[in-house]
DNA sequence: GGCTATCTACTACAGATGTAGTTGACGAAT
DNA sequence: ATTCGTCAACTACATCTGTAGTAGATAGCC
């Protein structure tokens, strides 16, 4: 007796689940084992865990199966950018009380991999952002 | 029997959590009924909740208390910067793979708060972040 | 000095998440 | 067909977080 479907739910992902969630953006498609062999080597779960966690996924909505064979293969049934951008969004309200640019400016700072391209990029995003103006 | 003290720990806030750091981050210090007043009007738990929850963050070590008079008094006992950066780069970490450029491009587009005078200052971060050059 | 308001401490419980074992089905190898 | 490996389903449990009631201390009021 609840909606499962259409809707995207607050979408709220643990750790595990995140980290899985990574690896099927980046394959594509895959299988439990395809998915536990690409997690990082110090997290290794158990094959059953990552199958618990993939089921629960599946059944929140945010991956799909289809079963291919014995196995279910498991695909994206939600965009990264979707996810990821809701979640951080919602950090950014919850922990920088909607002042984004103290939490871009921490990024800028503090992570390691952002290369001269990416600064660039940057740049021009927000060159577009003024443009864009500020209603 | 576990070492409580000045290391951080992963310093992983929930929801409530996260609104009461805040409050107490803005305020300064506050007792759990000026937390309690302080949260959005939608959000009022309990009195009784509030305290529980600040009792544990007391107990994690991310606020520190002082008895004044009948009630206690609370202060953070670490910075908006370290606990906020950690969880953000952890949350980059986890969903953008490492890959911050995204994850800044994605706030720089969409969220609303961002005014001329922030974007500015944001190229002025990307200009000496790139002077720093990329080690 | 009791009555009442205000606080903290203790206790409880539900939901989400991480973790993993057990069981049973099924297909492959012999 | 017997055995073995692979996989999903089910079950279980621990921890963290949100939520809040109850009990007990205490201070101020009349």
């Amino acid at each position: 007796m609840n909606e499962p479907k259409t809707g995207e739910r607050s979408t709220r992902l643990g750790d595990l689940e995140a980290a899985i969630m990574n690896v099927i953006w980046q394959l594509g498609e895959a299988t439990v084992e395809e998915v536990r062999a690409a997690l990082q080597p110090e997290r290794q779960p158990a094959y059953t865990t990552v199958m618990t966690v993939m089921s629960r996924l599946a059944a929140k909505g945010v991956l799909a199966r289809e079963k291919l064979g014995r196995a279910y293969v498991y695909r994206a049934a939600a965009e990264q950018s979707e996810v990821a951008g809701s979640m951080l969004s919602s950090l950014v309200q919850r922990l920088y009380s909607g002042s984004p640019a103290r939490a871009i400016a921490h990024l800028i700072e503090t992570e390691q991999e952002v290369d001269e391209e990416e600064l660039e990029r940057l740049e021009s995003l927000i060159r577009e952002r003024r443009q864009r103006g500020s209603p």
